[in-house]
DNA sequence: CTGACAATGTTAATAAATTAACAATACCTC
DNA sequence: GAGGTATTGTTAATTTATTAACATTGTCAG
């Protein structure tokens, strides 16, 4: 199913909303409830819904359990894929422990460092291996994803040793814009983007 | 300057592309190499310092400097900010480490936390205030942005407090999306969202 | 049973963001 | 110093994303 990046992202907000909802024990839910909580319009959430082809029981609004469930079938895939953290420091070893077990179908099952005193211990949850052995790991535990929180000096160099590998997605934490061949997907993400974008808005607001 | 938030999230991002280029003794940068390194198009980039204002040297490229200069007149306020972390968890220790010291504009003065371990000892670089000082810290050090790292249950209650403590700008990484006046800005952030995107798109690649 | 309602699904309109096109300009070569 | 070139700044076109509009449909009160 072709759906455009944005979409997706909201799915996944959406299902993180819902599965929420479960917890409080409300199984039905409006579009515009939905919207309130994520900020958004009520027509942004039909409107997605449209584009996965759901569609609620009327006048009750959407049933969270069944939603969750259709939401799954289309952003999460048959098999379940193994994703790694590379780097297990301060943000790899937050991202793992507040990742782990979260998602059925994306299991965290290794993480990689170049430190002695963490190889082969288990940090946050995680099997940490030597960075050496990143080949044979890696294509034994088939995995697919790779997260890299190692210090920006070696951000380049590990995810070219992560595509060899058959990383077939990057989730870059590093500062350092990587490079990649067309077919591996790569999202980067930057902390100070994101403070600097509220301090920019928090000044123009006081002006 | 009116600017839309996708130029600002790129105008902080062409500044952490510039500081790395002075590291490289790079002091001239064409909008085509500044573009490579981000992954986007020359276009965007010379519209985007249009939208500001810039003028290169031409046929030269961009003065690395000044173009750091010019950034910093647009997304930087005049006065510094003051900013804190609250919840000096795994998440927090990370941001306060990485944020530390990066920004000349941005102070992270203080953060917060409930857990008497932690409480008036200094963590990854910032003094840690009890959760229950809050609202005399938050006061007597103009604290502008907080960056909330709480477990989700106590989100919605730590902003609130926040914003009535005078914060104008939150950066939430909780799983909760917050509520706050309009007058607050807020931006929001999910981990999870990023990598359930990054196996989707790694999925649709496969098939 | 029926009419008013509330919420959806969908198409059409608007707005925002990106990309293309190109004239203008300084630089370099010869 | 003339001609070719590389790069910019900017307007116009295109694409993408969001919002508005509205017909449709099941529900419920009376
Ligand atoms: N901490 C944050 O909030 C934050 C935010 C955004 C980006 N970042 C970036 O994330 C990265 C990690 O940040 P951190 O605070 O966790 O740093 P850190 O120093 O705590 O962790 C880095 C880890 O990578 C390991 N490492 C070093 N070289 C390696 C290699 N060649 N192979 C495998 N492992 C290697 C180190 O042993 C260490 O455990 C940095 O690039 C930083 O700029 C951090
Ligand atoms: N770790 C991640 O990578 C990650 C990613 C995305 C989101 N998150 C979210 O960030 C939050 C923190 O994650 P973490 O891994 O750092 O958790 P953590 O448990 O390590 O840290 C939470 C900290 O908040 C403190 N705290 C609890 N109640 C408080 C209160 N009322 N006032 C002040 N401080 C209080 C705790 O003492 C603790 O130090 C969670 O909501 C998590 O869902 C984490």
């Amino acid at each position: 199913m072709k759906l455009p990046g944005k979409t997706v992202e909201r799915l996944s907000e959406y299902r993180r909303t819902l599965l929420g909802c479960l917890g409080e024990k409300k199984n039905f839910i409006f579009s515009h409830d939905l919207a309130a909580r994520l900020h958004i319009t009520a027509v942004q959430v039909r409107r997605d819904l449209m584009l996965i082809g759901y569609s609620s029981v009327q006048r009750k609004g959407y049933d969270v359990k069944e939603l969750i469930e259709k939401i799954g079938t289309i952003i999460d895939s048959d098999e379940s894929m193994n994703v790694a953290i590379i780097g297990i420091g301060n943000l790899g070893r937050a991202v793992a422990g507040y990742f782990k077990g979260k998602r059925s179908k994306l299991n965290l099952v290794a993480s990689f460092d170049s430190d002695p005193q963490k190889i082969n211990k288990v940090i946050s949850g995680v099997k940490c291996y030597p960075h050496n052995d990143m080949e044979k790991v890696m294509k034994e535990l088939d995995i697919r994803i790779a997260i890299i929180t190692v210090p920006p000096d070696y951000a380049k160099e590990i995810a070219e040793e992560a595509v060899r590998f058959g990383v077939k997605g990057i989730l870059n934490f590093t500062t350092i814009p990587l490079n990649v061949p067309s077919w591996v997907f790569l999202e980067e993400y930057d902390m100070i983007t994101s403070i600097e974008k509220v301090a920019f808005f928090v000044k123009e607001n006081m002006i």
